[in-house]
DNA sequence: TCAATATCATTTCAAATGCAACGAGTTTGG
DNA sequence: CCAAACTCGTTGCATTTGAAATGATATTGA
């Protein structure tokens, strides 16, 4: 690769940045003009949704957020009344985290505003090509999963059909 | 949509956002090992390689970085020698930021690393299939280009197929 | 049993970030 | 000609960020 003609807009990662930091930001638009969410705090709650009350832990291994970032994020929740914390059972070091109905309400009001603006993007390529496209990521997922510089991806990020592999006999 | 079979780790938004995070911590440990830069550093470095002595404003419209972030790469990179801050011709105002002759070593070091991690990821899948993935990129762009709630997308991220539009009679 | 180690959530701290404000310079319109 | 409006790059400031440290609890192994 002569480095003159390497150009930013046709680089991959730059473009990748650039679509997805566009795509991230519309979204926000709304569950941050509609219910003050941030991304961290979108996320924790999708996730809550979905996994019931949850550990710190849990949800930092689920959804690409650093420790920190989760506990804070459900600090801001807290104090807003969207979930709850409760002293985990057995384990006193653990947090259960769940949502509260008030919660579920705000989900109940962003979540088909979210799938709306997902369908918007989508709705506006073939199913077959949406198809490659997913494919596509899934395969530059797998070339950074064969990276030992790469960091390793969560378990939950992995695709369903890709994991359909020789099993080790 | 049913909030309940909302699943995170199949919302386009989500999905965009972990492998493109993934994809640039893979490449900053490319160029952060070696030369020390930051993504906003690296962007505004390659840019400088094709577009000579520019001003900060012309770097803001071309890489997708907002202005102080600009300002500040640009000091940092003053401080390691690797471009120039020379005083505009013309206008007062404007500032001519450069390469230094180091930091065109310097890029003649990082981008065949970057095109080569660029190369490991696009060579896992067929041409025509990587020809669809970015179709569908600009799809995608095009429905925010449409969105008024939607940041406008810089004139350097146009994709250059995509122009070919019906000129106004 | 109980010291050493590990894990959990939080906090600390320094750096990065983005918006808004600023001072300096330039253009515009009367 | 000159005052108002605009543009440029930088800086202030409040917030966010992530790595490492902390304190509390669990687990392990001798």
């Amino acid at each position: 690769m002569t480095p003159d003609d390497f150009h930013l807009s046709s680089f991959l990662p730059y473009r990748l940045a650039v679509l997805s930091e566009r795509v991230s930001r519309r979204l926000s638009v709304e569950y941050g003009r509609t219910h003050g969410l941030a991304v961290a705090e979108w996320r924790v709650m999708v996730h809550l949704l979905r996994c019931g009350a949850v550990s710190v832990r849990d949800i930092h291994n689920c959804v690409n957020l650093e420790k920190p970032r989760v506990s804070r994020a459900v600090s801001r929740l807290e104090a807003e009344a969207l979930v709850q914390k409760t002293q985990g059972e057995g384990d006193g070091r653990l947090v259960a985290i769940s949502l509260t109905d008030a919660g579920r309400r705000a989900l109940a009001d962003i979540i088909p505003a979210a799938a709306q603006i997902e369908g918007h993007l989508t709705g506006a390529v073939s199913a077959e090509d949406l198809a490659t496209f997913f494919r596509v990521m899934e395969r530059m997922h797998a070339v950074l999963d064969d990276d030992p510089e790469a960091k390793p991806r969560t378990v939950m990020d992995l695709d369903r059909d890709a994991k359909m592999m020789p099993s080790p006999v």
